[in-house]
DNA sequence: TTAGTGACTGCAT
DNA sequence: CATGCAGCCACTA
């Protein structure tokens, strides 16, 4: 990654910095917050991260990052999805069918001041 | 350095 | 529509 901002050196720093970057209210999926935070394909490790930083007691909206299908992911832990359903329902967002939710509304966009700097020492 | 693991994905059955 | 599976990336032992 070529950019100027303060916290993007690895992986999870960027990763960080993007999920910081969705709204409440919207969602994102793995696969493309990893693609947004510069690791496209990373998908699985953007899990492995999430869930460090709930171990970790991070303050990060963890909760809006949720799989390519719309879908919440609960491998091994379905209270941690439960609450993550609570928590995304309290934002707004609607599931239309259980732990399911429509990626074609809620799926958040980063807009051109993410892009731009990115571009910014690039060129 | 190599092998194994996983909050994932897309395609094939 | 539900499973299965191989590919993928970052991390860990």
């Amino acid at each position: 990654m070529h950019n100027n901002l303060p916290d993007l050196e690895d992986f999870r720093s960027r990763v960080y910095h993007v999920t910081h970057c969705i709204p409440s209210g919207r969602v994102c999926t793995y696969g493309h917050l990893a693609y947004l935070a510069g690791s496209p394909g990373a998908a699985r490790a953007v899990g492995t991260f999430m869930r460090q930083c709930l171990e970790h007691d991070a303050q990060v909206p963890w909760q809006r990052v949720i799989n390519a299908q719309g879908g919440i992911s609960f491998k091994g832990d379905l209270v941690r999805a439960t609450r993550q359903l609570e928590l995304l329902q309290n934002e707004g967002v609607v599931f239309h069918r259980k732990f399911i939710c429509d990626l074609e509304t809620y799926e958040w966009e980063p807009d051109e001041d993410y892009w731009s700097v990115d571009f910014a020492e690039d060129a």
